[in-house]
DNA sequence: ACTAATCCTGCACTTTCGTATAGGATGTGA
DNA sequence: TCACATCCTATACGAAAGTGCAGGATTAGT
């Protein structure tokens, strides 16, 4: 069974979403209003999922994420944020996040959301998906999309009118933005994302 | 408007496809009952895809479709067969053919044929797509899945029990079969094949 | 029995990739 | 203004990939 850890100011969000998650089969649902209060349920037990709003007492913007996913690096914490956009969900993977949750989300969603958390995934939606392309650099997009095209560094280096060392480091850093362990891979993770 | 020509000896066939496709929107679909009618239908007007029957009048196995495809590169030439199997649908695709359509194929899937065609891709269904697999042979299958994980080829071999060698002869020829540029590329089409 | 396909290996060579280190130029946001 | 991200370049080295040639072993189909 499942532990999830709700953590929201909103009485009327945490109420709503607690209750929809234990509709859906998710009965282990704890809520609470503020971080001080998510990290002793998290000091007290352990979670397989926390879900933490975007604008909660000690968060002071997502410096209390960034904690929090320090100090319990092996569970998946998602942002929830119901006006936050692309930016601060790029800032929030960037300190360790697992996802990001925007309130516009469609119940249904949701669920393949949390699902998508508890299984070890990331889970990064529509607005927030587009912004994944954004964690790739302009030029970093360019240069793995020659790489999935089976291009070399030199052609892409000649295509993009640059030396061949720019395109490797390039390669290097978008592979370990990916998570790649070599141009292969990355283009694969490209594909998956979408981003080709 | 796609404007598409159907070619088949069987009445019942011609009609019963032609009349289905009308139904779905595809209006502009124009009836032939042998390869002399199609050719002459093609040299007429253009087409956006053609659709060949395996037995019919002037095809001769499969070199009525290999003429056609040389001689129209550029339309989208799709047999259809009731019979055929594996085998045939490899040497259709030899031949220059965009894509294979049994006749066991179900009339919503009939659709998703037409309409993949019409973007330019290729349709290989079922037991179609099966026989894709075995274009490359399963070793190479087992190499290309390989790469697709990023692994490299000295790991490859350790997995497979093989020298490394072994396996840059097996990426030689499976990018050659996948018209591949190297192994990037290769991972890419195999990825497209729904081989990995 | 012969042919063909598949799978395997060896040696040698060039090219490409990956990594590291060490910067410089630019533009943007705090 | 200072920090930061992005993009670019240089040199250099070891690892990996790609290519070519030349064969041997096994199995399946004609």
């Amino acid at each position: 069974m499942a532990r999830i850890l709700l953590a929201d100011d909103h009485d009327l969000v945490r109420e709503t979403v607690a209750a929809y998650l234990k509709q859906n089969g998710l009965h282990d649902v704890t809520s609470v209003a503020d971080l001080d209060a998510a990290n002793q349920a998290l000091a007290g037990q352990g979670f397989d999922l926390v879900l933490l709003d975007y604008r909660m007492p000690g968060m002071e913007a997502l410096d209390g994420l960034g904690r929090m996913a320090e100090q319990y690096p092996d569970t998946p914490i998602a942002l929830i944020s119901g006006a936050a956009g692309k930016e601060v969900a790029r800032q929030a993977i960037d300190l360790g996040a697992a996802g990001f949750l925007p309130k516009t989300l469609a119940p249904d969603q949701l669920m393949v959301a949390v699902e998508t958390l508890l299984r070890g995934e990331a889970f990064l939606p529509d607005a927030a998906i587009a912004d994944a392309s954004r964690y790739l650099t302009p030029r970093e997009l360019e240069v793995v999309r020659g790489i999935a095209a089976g291009k070399s560094n030199k052609e892409i280096a000649r295509d993009l009118g640059v030396q061949e060392v720019t395109i490797k480091l390039h390669v290097k850093t978008l592979s370990r933005k990916l998570d790649a362990r070599n141009r292969t891979h990355a283009a694969m993770r490209a594909r998956d994302l979408g981003l080709v």
